[in-house]
DNA sequence: CGCCGAGTTGAACTGAATCAAGAAACGTGG
DNA sequence: CCACGTTTCTTGATTCAGTTCAACTCGGCG
């Protein structure tokens, strides 16, 4: 069985009947670093919960790369479009570091969930974090200046700026590479 | 039982033993005009399906009014942030027309899901809907200009603009009712 | 009739984008 | 392990979309 702990939306003593059928359809995958884990166009078939490394989702917008999303340990990962609705994705995910996942194949998944319908919660629970964190990304898009957007997440998430090029904080954030790289100097 | 049909976000065909259980735990209410029928800082204790009429979820962020829902015929409206991890809501929900509701109480259809498991699928359908159109506001504004926000919005809900007054249409824009003005001006 | 909130219009200001050029870091092959 | 080319990052100058502030108009309602 696989050790879903590393998996922070899960809480193991509600769950572990889940994390049994869970392991069933889970296996190790690893990626190397700069790799396409998953490109878009395609349907993406599997959930990622990363064990080690970092990874990010992005998508073109007008020829500009726009990273949504990052992930590192404790962290899922998919191409959320594709998972929810079943159909081609526009995003694409691609490793920053060397990155050791567990992997769960989306349509096992779903025949789970019509197997053992009690599991559809946690379905739904997961949903509900993805939605939080939504939500409070667009509060900050829209109320926030450059320089309150950028000291929001290097108190969230200070790893980030370690481990990751500048570029992608930058589009993630919502600014240019240049104004990000101003107010790092200052 | 209630007409549901008045929903779009339930397939009849698919869920009509959902619909009688929902039936069950659901009542009409009708609010009068510029009626505050959340208030933030409480739990929202229902779901809102709007069968006539119009509302709005806001809520203050530095003493600004911001609202970040609309509500017309068909669609649901609720303190999504409370309906979620069930603690006080930031978010007010007022009628901008008097509007009619089918009601289901949260705490109902919370006991609905534990005794009925199947039906937490539509909870999740539910949610990723949700979570699709959250997502559709990030791109539009992280990524266009004020004139694009408003030609996305006039051509996806053209009645906004014939039924809301303007300020709250701006705020929901990310922008001044300046700004608005003027490009409705032109 | 007069008031008040909502909407419009103009002028000045500003945060961040764009454009441009140079410096640093990276990885790839010899 | 170094040399080279490519990509990323930094820094400066300029521009621009949208905000702010202020004055004025309009429309509804007591």
């Amino acid at each position: 069985m696989f050790d879903f702990s590393l998996f922070k939306n899960l809480n193991l003593h509600e769950s572990s009947d889940f994390i049994s059928a869970l392991s069933e359809i889970a296996e190790f995958k690893t990626f190397p670093k700069n790799h396409i884990i998953h490109a878009s166009g395609s349907i993406c078939s599997h959930f990622y919960i990363i064990t080690k490394g970092i990874a990010r989702v992005f998508y073109f917008k007008e020829e500009k790369d726009i990273t949504v999303h990052f992930a590192a340990e404790h962290d899922s990962i998919t191409a959320i479009d594709s998972l929810i609705q079943r159909k081609k994705s526009k995003y694409s995910i691609e490793t920053i570091e060397e990155t050791e996942t567990i992997a769960v194949n989306i349509n096992s998944l779903e025949l789970l969930f019509e197997k053992e319908p009690q599991f559809e919660r946690f379905g739904r629970l997961f949903l509900q974090d993805l939605y939080i964190d939504l939500v409070e990304r667009i509060d900050d898009l829209q109320l926030h200046t450059a320089q309150e957007r950028y000291d929001t997440l290097l108190s969230k998430k200070p790893y980030l700026f370690q481990r990751v090029p500048s570029k992608h904080l930058a589009s993630f954030l919502g600014m240019t590479a240049e104004t990000l790289s101003r107010i790092k100097g200052k």
